[in-house]
DNA sequence: GACATTTAGAAACAGGCTGTATGTATGTCA
DNA sequence: TGACATACATACAGCCTGTTTCTAAATGTC
């Protein structure tokens, strides 16, 4: 295994192993920062064997994005049920959004940068299978359960994915991340039930709340 | 006026001679296509006079940075009047701040550009006595209205401000622009209001949400 | 199983761009 | 008026990207 015999593995072991070192030194350094050649060298390649593989420095970053941002997905999708409460599903995907953002190569490439190199569209559209998609669905469940409440989807999507992408980078920052943690997570769960709102009668819980 | 005779003369209009043209490349090509060679030679002046003024290019771009915080947070202070009702002035607030991002220049340098040059970090520093205070005293404003809603200043602020950022950006991608931005204002509203809900019940002119 | 062909990567090169070091004319002030 | 500081200009060195050319091993063909 440590030398592939045929080209088809040779090739995948190369690609896997760029992919793999590039992603740690656009992490630590982020992309401008980050030389071609010293991801080559710890991939015991060329620049030639990287410029084999991809089209250039920016493609590789943006193949990394999309493997960060399927990664993301995974995660949100494996906590937020979909069969169980809309609105506690869209929370447990939150959360797992959040954690996920603990690791700081996911918030120096996918929140940080990604954007800046990719521009926010094509950042967007790399997102719109996955986490977008997760969110956007998430919303949508918990639209149909409230009806007439004249919010629309998209608007609210991007205005939450905002909101949360934000509030990942403000507790990685924050001087005390555990505490800040638990007080972004109160303010996320306040900010969505708020925001929705009980679903269908007009029954409310205890302290209803009138309307403007 | 043309060939200013003193030094002081000099240096200011050189200075901003080349803050007006970086900026104009920094929107145009983003941070990292822009070359110092442009900039200086729409200014008149070498990279010499450049090297003179500002430490670095990221020196140049951070007081580019600075000066858009300024305009941003003036813009929004303009409107967002303290004395009326403030969850009314939140609002308003939050409008200027969408329509101070109309402006590509504004979008590409402050919002895309700039977390990734400066670091998310120095980004907030730089905002912190600018846009970024304004929301925070329009949040501590609301919520003293508010007690015991279990909501905290900071989480929140940063939350509504991931939350803005965003929204600017999509209404600027959108398609239909003037349409998005009529969908964007109704969510962010209906947000605030939500997510605040109305006053406490103790004195306050009954349903008065007087504001001209 | 020889042989052309493709694959996967190596090696070398060219151009651009940043930052620095040095030079210089003009303004400033005793 | 002469020394000094200011506000640039000029020249240079180094890095980094992308492209081009080259090569050895693997693969398909007869």
């Amino acid at each position: 295994m440590s030398r592939p015999r045929t080209q088809a593995e040779r090739l995948a072991a190369t690609r896997a192993t760029l992919m793999r070192e590039a992603r740690l030194i656009f992490a630590a350094s982020g992309y401008d920062a980050a030389a071609t050649e010293e991801i080559v060298q710890r991939s015991n390649v060329t620049r030639g064997a990287l410029y084999y593989h991809f089209k250039d420095k920016r493609a590789v970053f943006e193949a990394i994005v999309e493997e960060v941002a399927r990664e993301i997905a995974a995660a949100i999708d494996r906590k937020a049920d979909p069969v169980g409460d809309p609105l506690q599903a869209l929370i447990e995907g939150t959360r797992a959004f959040l954690d996920a953002c603990l690791d700081p190569a996911v918030r120096r490439i996918y929140l940080i940068d990604a954007p800046a190199v990719l521009g926010w569209h094509r950042w967007r559209e790399i997102d719109a299978p996955h986490g977008l998609r997760s969110l956007r669905e998430g919303v949508t469940a918990v639209l149909a359960e409230r009806p007439g409440q004249g919010l629309s989807v998209e608007p609210v999507t991007f205005l939450l994915s905002g909101a949360f992408n934000e509030a990942a980078l403000w507790v990685a920052e924050a001087k005390d991340e555990k505490t800040a943690r638990r007080e972004m997570d109160r303010s996320l769960v306040q900010l969505m039930e708020r925001l929705f709102g009980s679903p269908a009668e007009p029954a409310r819980p205890p302290r209803a709340r009138a309307r403007a």
